[in-house]
DNA sequence: TATCTTATTGCAACAGGATGCAATTGCAAT
DNA sequence: ATTGCAATTGCATCCTGTTGCAATAAGATA
């Protein structure tokens, strides 16, 4: 189901603000951050407030639409849909290194077994030091 | 060696704001936000600048003598020599759960095989649903 | 299509945190 | 104990993100 007619089911009303924020992130291939998102939405309408950015990205990530994570200090939001991922910082050389969501299902698996709890592990990042700068 | 010892070796010098600074931390048994530490500073010494304690908090985190975190949106701060731990978070009741840092180990471990990547797991937050809430 | 309700927006003010710069002060050398 | 210099502080200002509120407009109803 689109991301838009998932809105449109659970009530929430379809803005013109709210349709080129969708297209935007489905477009984007990479990251955005908030600054990025409201630059481009500039270059299509005029008059568009930043809280309406994070106001809408703030509900998109409640519905689970868009991930929103912290890397490197600062906040960036992708498409949920765009394949499950984690990142690997280097905090030596700042690289950053995708990692497969399969590297952290044992892990989701102990928590499961010993805990109980049913951890949300999408998108996480990781630091540390990557190959290169431990010698 | 103490954290104030460290500071001193490193050619930092020792101002009175660091010292409280560092007594703070010390004293403080669970985590504080920058906003916590400049009251309590307040009250040992007048005129301190909330900017004085972000430096602050900054320098003592890049020398690893303490651990700030984003937990629940806000950042926190730990002394580094408190037992190493991490937090799961339930997204539904918001609970915490406190989780030793031995449960992140095969992961290290499975990091640092397949990826060569070593891992700085210390303090992590792991959101998801705790065992009452998956009913 | 016109009307009505209320969700959503834009705006302004605010809060946490970062930063450039001049004044202060730790501390090492005299 | 004085002096001198560079590290550190306080201050002002900026930046990102949040929030209350009045104006606007989506979309349901007639
Ligand atoms: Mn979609
Ligand atoms: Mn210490
Ligand atoms: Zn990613
Ligand atoms: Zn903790």
């Amino acid at each position: 189901m689109s991301c838009s007619t998932t809105l449109k089911n659970k009530g929430y009303r379809l803005t013109p603000q709210r349709r080129l924020i969708l297209d935007i992130i489905h477009e984007a291939d990479v990251h955005l951050t908030a600054e990025a998102i409201l630059g481009q939405l500039e270059d299509r309408i005029s008059g568009v407030n930043k809280s309406t950015v994070y106001r809408t990205l703030e509900l998109l990530e409640g519905l689970g639409l868009v991930v929103k994570s912290d890397i490197c200090g600062g906040r960036v939001y992708h498409h949920a849909e765009e394949g499950h991922h984690h990142h690997l910082v280097c905090k030596s050389c700042g690289r950053q290194f995708h990692c497969d969501e399969a590297v952290l299902e044992p892990l989701k698996e102990s928590l499961r077994e010993k805990l109980g709890f049913e951890a949300d592990l999408n998108h996480h990042i990781i630091r540390g030091l990557c190959a290169a700068c431990q010698s």
